[in-house]
DNA sequence: AAATTTAAAAACTATTTTGGTTTTTTAAGT
DNA sequence: ACTTAAAAAACCAAAATAGTTTTTAAATTT
């Protein structure tokens, strides 16, 4: 690991819990260990560092995803598993980073973020077609819409209104939304798998 | 229909069109074609007008749903048409007038589109057990997750930024998340009779 | 041990952002 | 049409912060 990336690694998680909007360049410095000039040696400016750390934060989950792909594992376990995952970390502090750079940094928005979005869906048409191909899903999917749409859904269990105010929790809200919505998509084959895992997970 | 009726029902649809924030009581009256005096002979002030508009068509909604449920008609009946005459209609609207209001009158949607939202969960709660009991869905869902949630899924299909900037239209968008999603909500049954729907309908 | 390199700490400046004030415009209500 | 209240815009001063430069300290080399 190189300077540069500890750093990025260090400063992602930094963001995630501060937002990089009210952060300072001190801070950031100062949560590295080093001084703002070494901070400057590696970058640019603020916009450079905060463009390379969700560059990065993506190259790590794209990293862990090629990973799972490659190890030929069975796609509901990869689904499992990872919705598994995806409701015990923090969700929710990603989405509010993400929102932040779109409101404060529209130009890295733009340049970046949607490419990470698009990144995502691709995944998401990828293991879709595996499952397919596997036997998982039924057949009359088209992977372009349902891929964006499984990417919003995950979204809302952390993001919405849903969990204020009632009396139920998040990672419940995300089995009931997500796995729920892929049981929607399943066949027969799939829809086994499913229903054992829910039984076992209530 | 009074006065009063025809006026809500009339501004209404003015708000849907052009939001409640920026319009005029002017415009108000001369859409209405009535001066400003009877508007304010009708209603005390603008807060008024807009909170008795939002109960009135919360009360036009909830009318059209008793004579569903009073109709005593199959469940899936229920939902398949109640989906179709969703995607025709322009959710999205509504939506935004939504979020206008909580927006720039706090008072009236914590009074007012707070009740509206438990009513709309309420009926869909209903319309679950309902569901249940004739055995087109699951047994093991817990109404008060799922109602929620649903009124969630419709909102995205209208609001987010899934539609925008791709080839895809609204109710495809719309039928691919919400259908699918009560197609993880159905028991054998009931998945027959959505994949038959689906099969005629894409 | 002196010299050299490296990086932290501190000091500094030039922008940006923010908080508070006044003026202008808009729109409610009579 | 008129009055008044409230919202928006314009404006300014003060604070905060990005980015640069200088100074200090410590490690490394010779």
């Amino acid at each position: 690991m190189t300077v540069k990336e500890k750093i990025m690694d260090n400063t992602v998680n930094f963001f995630l819990k501060e937002g990089c909007r009210k952060v300072t360049m001190d801070e950031i410095a100062a949560y590295n260990g080093m001084s703002k000039r070494t901070l400057y040696e590696n970058f640019t400016d603020k916009n450079d560092l905060i463009r390379q750390c969700v560059l990065y934060s993506n190259e790590l989950e794209k990293s862990s995803y090629l990973s799972n792909i490659a190890s030929q594992e069975d796609m509901m376990d990869i689904l499992l598993r990872g919705h598994e995952r995806n409701f015990s970390i923090d969700l929710s502090s990603m989405i509010s980073f993400m929102d932040e750079v779109r409101k404060y940094f529209p130009d890295i928005y733009r340049q970046t973020i949607r490419e990470v979005k698009e990144a995502h869906c691709t995944m998401m048409a990828e293991l879709l077609t595996k499952g397919q191909t596997e036997g998982y899903f039924i057949k009359n999917l088209d992977a372009r819409i349902i891929a964006p749409i499984l990417s919003e859904i995950m979204k809302i269990a952390a993001h919405s209104e849903l969990t204020q105010g009632r009396e139920m929790s998040q990672s419940e809200t995300y089995k009931m939304l997500v796995l729920i919505y892929f049981r929607g998509l399943t066949t027969e084959k799939g829809r086994k798998i499913i229903d054992e895992f829910m039984k076992n997970n209530n």
